[in-house]
DNA sequence: TTCAATCTTTTTGTATACAAGAGGTTTGAC
DNA sequence: GTCAAACCTCTTGTATACAAAAAGATTGAA
């Protein structure tokens, strides 16, 4: 693993912005997180520098680090593309998906249910992570799973919110199921709007976004 | 405008990139070109990050910035992955696209009519990045239209030399009216399939993109 | 009292100095 | 002659010092 200092650095920041440490907004104190780090400025920029390319920060010229959390409507925008991606994903991946492939994707399935049985909700979440990152891959395209898979990092703590929703699991995992079989017979069609709607905010789960949204909120200005 | 020396820094060296002045694998000397533009390590060490975070560049941990042209297979991949998100800019303008909006799109239309009336490939050049842009927008997803943006500007250097391609400017431009119309009748669809076609690479302009691409090529080993 | 201008303070941006890692080279042993 | 290990050099990574810009406070006048 790497060495440096601004990496590690960057990824504590990260951690502290997905977690909620941060309001909406407000200013990242260079020379008191440094202290708090107990590392120079230097590294601490970079990691700005890098936060910022992946939207969590906004930098300002000669006024420094600002947390940007995504509104509601940037919210649903982003999950908008996110269910595009996905498809797109679905669409190509029952063309060029392979056998290895497709067994480490039941693999996951598997691994999912097993983990719903138990009531296990930290398991069941990194599975389903899995499951859609092996679909990125089985796209065959690997910059559209470059920016899949850095599109699903930057929603993850919303949809983290999303999946404690009531139900939202069981349902979560029967799309899994239809993307799989979708695969399966080579149905890109089939896939790619399994996907789509497996992704999409719509309906009820609107509702439950923007509640969890709300609650997500509140703790920022806490 | 922004005085600072990091990212006018950062502008010079993307322009020397797209531009094509280093080789592919070229690593890129810090105090070099630092003495080259009469500034510090600092600045220019902020601007390998953010071109590294655009993709232009790949910095290995202890080792410095590396020039990393997509190869030809990664490059096709980006253009289907650009055609997608075209196609889905143009599918929601249909919807959501305003009468100033339409205005825009009509101006540059028309523009770039003139400049090919004219041959001024250079001013045919800008208006079409000006209706792209303006397509983006009129999605009415602002997330979208910045991801597409940032896609439409890293594939900028390889769209420009396609351009050039023989009767592409005409094609091109019969394909911007499809969907204008398509846009005025509301016609989702077909505004999405247009732009899909217009920017997927398939048939002859693949072997155009190729050829394009190794004349790049032949550059980059000089 | 209020407004404005200047000065002060605070914070970011840049330069430089220093540390440490990676690669190559030389030297020594077998 | 070949291989390996230590050393040297070159480059990157980090810390600190310095410069400059922005925000805030203070003072003065109207």
């Amino acid at each position: 693993m790497s060495t440096r200092i601004a990496d590690s650095v960057r990824e504590r920041i990260e951690q502290m912005i997905v977690t909620g440490d941060f309001a909406d907004g407000e200013r990242l104190d260079e020379v008191k997180l440094a202290e708090q780090f107990g590392v120079s400025r230097t590294p601490l920029r970079e990691a700005f520098q890098s936060l910022a390319a992946s939207g969590l920060l906004t930098l300002k010229a000669h006024r420094g680090a600002f947390i940007r959390h995504p509104d509601f409507v940037e919210l649903v925008e982003m999950f908008e593309v996110m269910a595009e991606i996905e498809a797109m994903c679905g669409f190509r991946a029952a063309r060029h998906v392979t056998e290895s492939q497709m067994t480490a994707i039941g693999v996951t399935i598997e691994a999912c249910e097993a983990a719903i049985a138990e009531g296990d909700f930290d398991e069941y979440y990194r599975e389903n992570e899995t499951f859609h990152h092996l679909l990125y891959e089985a796209s065959g395209n690997r910059f559209l799973a470059r920016e899949a898979a850095r599109l699903h990092k930057r929603l993850k703590p919303y949809r983290r919110l999303q999946l404690r929703a009531n139900g939202r699991m069981l349902q979560s995992m029967r799309e899994h199921r239809a993307v799989f079989a979708a695969l399966k017979r080579s149905d890109s069609k089939a896939a790619a709007a399994t996907l789509r709607l497996h992704v999409a905010i719509q309906g009820e789960r609107f509702n439950d976004l923007m509640a969890s949204y709300r609650q997500l909120a509140a703790l920022k200005t806490g």
